[in-house]
RNA sequence: GCGAUUGUAGCUCAGUUGGUUAGAGUACCGGAUUGUGGUUCCGUGGGUCGUCGGUUCGAAUCCGACCUGUCGCCCCA
């Protein structure tokens, strides 16, 4: 029996020309992070599903991926009794990683001893969500992850926006880098005197851009902010200006918040340091950028592409006290994480792959047979010798045929050796794109190719 | 998780109010061309019409459920 090949909803299959590309999508990012003294680990594609529940609010624990346990997972377990989630709960201990930065928290609780603080650590892994897919929006993707614990300077938050700033240089994407700070929400829903619904002003604000000013009111109404403070709301909507006209704008408005001055200090510092650091990419305060991630507690970033509709192409924040829940309290932790598939969509849509990834193969020997074969692999060899990529029709089959197999792949060399070639000690050297062909000897051979 | 929409050859798509044996282009394979691909000409093969069930004398076509892709909500890289 027969089963009609497929996968699993939300997920792909990478075809060589994709690997080559994604694969520098990760080289570079992988460049940028280790040359700032971030060093690689790796953690499990399953963590224990007690690692996981509760970290990412309601609606994360609902798309984690759940493991069944193995073995009878029935035992002990009214099947027919329980909600189906406290059900899941029962018969999976285990679940696929949501992202990265919750299993590296619990990496640094669990190797604490191993490990010296300030550690800066980065990851490139996939990570898997039960959503609904959509363009862009997948159940497996990968993640690239680099986080420092262990230190609350803001010279981290700035050396974050510096490699952002550097992997979008190295891929030709111009971006705008919007940065924004968890105090400042708190300052602004102490203001409005709600500091209760900070959660909903956040997810309801950075709605802003997408349903307009309207709509964010409405669902602040409904869910229960009073008119008064939706009031005192309006002039954050229309925040405009420089940088520092808006954080002076702020420290009036945040006279009476002390959490709220905090986030304009923090800011301030952070734009201070960047300058330092002459990072070339713009920087914008964006009052309204919240991120639902719920553990941010002081800076948060959001990358967007420009000339592009796709949304963020990468997202961070600092969190004060993720490791906590594992019982290691007081380490602060700041990170960024780039993803891969929208980075890939981006270069994509706006062309900007390097040619070099298309073909990786210079030149192929066309295969005459088993004398010929004799005299072009001590030929490849000495190609392979001086790290030229080549590679040898492994059949003898009609010319045409490796002719059609070498212009598919996209090979711009087809080199010939066969009796006439052999008596000459020659080897006839044909550009795929032009036609043209010359018999060379196998020292202009190389030299030609190089 | 909610709402809408989609599925016909490897790929892109036709297919009449339900009616005989489901078509085209392209790709593939073979030949014209036994040492020359990307251009040309000829020919061959390839389909459980997404899956299962229902209505009907008869279903690619109508109905239902599920699966997949896409769009909106939720959320997010």
């Amino acid at each position: 029996m027969t089963v009609k090949p497929s996968i699993p909803k939300g997920t792909r299959d990478f075809t060589p020309v994709e690997m080559m590309r994604r694969n520098y999508i990760f080289q570079t990012i992988r460049t940028v992070f280790e040359k700032h003294a971030y060093l690689p680990i790796e953690t499990p594609a399953m963590e224990n599903l007690s690692t996981l529940m509760g970290k990412y609010g309601e609606e994360g624990d609902r798309l984690l991926f759940k493991v069944l346990n193995s073995g009878d997972f029935t035992h002990g377990v009214d099947m027919n009794e329980d909600s189906p989630t406290r059900l899941a709960t029962k018969i999976c201990e285990k679940g696929l990683r949501y992202d990265l930065t919750v299993p590296f928290a619990r990496f640094v609780v669990q190797h604490q001893n191993e490990i010296t603080l300030p550690f800066k650590r980065y990851q490139m892994q996939p990570v898997w969500r039960a959503d609904r897919p959509q363009k862009g929006r997948y159940r497996e993707f990968y993640q690239c992850d680099a986080d420092v614990i262990g230190t609350t300077s803001l010279l981290n938050e700035a050396e974050l926006m510096q490699i952002t700033s550097e992997i979008f240089q190295k891929f030709g994407i111009d971006v705008v880098i919007k940065i924004n700070n968890r105090k400042i929400l708190s300052g602004i829903a102490d203001v409005l005197c709600a500091s209760d619904k900070i959660t909903d002003i956040c997810t309801a604000i950075d709605k802003l851009d997408k349903i307009g000013k309207e709509n964010v009111c409405q669902e602040l109404m409904e869910r229960g902010l009073s008119c008064e403070a939706i009031d005192k709301l309006q002039p954050f909507f229309d925040f405009s200006g420089s940088n520092t006209e808006k954080l002076a704008k702020l420290e009036t408005i945040f006279a009476e918040s002390e959490i709220g001055l905090k986030g304009v200090e923090e800011i301030r510092k952070m734009l201070e340091y960047a300058e330092m650091l002459a990072i070339p990419t713009e920087i914008e305060l964006d009052i309204t950028l919240a991120r639902g991630l719920n553990y941010y507690t002081g800076a948060i970033f959001e990358v967007k592409a420009r000339n592009v509709s796709i949304g963020s192409i990468s997202g961070g924040g600092r969190y004060d006290n993720l490791t906590g829940i594992f019982g290691l309290k007081n380490v602060s932790g700041v990170g960024i994480s780039y993803g891969a598939e929208r980075i890939y969509d981006v270069l994509n849509e706006l062309g900007l792959f390097p040619k070099s990834l298309e073909c990786p193969v210079k030149a192929i020997f066309i295969n005459f047979g088993e004398k010929e074969e004799q005299y072009a692999l001590a030929a490849l060899q000495q190609l392979r010798a001086e790290d030229i990529t080549a590679e040898i029709y492994p059949d003898k089959a009609k010319i045409g045929k490796q002719m059609t197999f070498a212009n598919n792949k996209g090979i711009p060399f087809v080199i010939m050796a066969g009796e006439d070639e052999m008596k000459e000690n020659a080897f006839t050297l044909k550009n795929m794109e032009t036609g043209e062909q010359q018999k060379l000897n196998l020292a202009k051979l190389i030299e030609e190719l190089q």
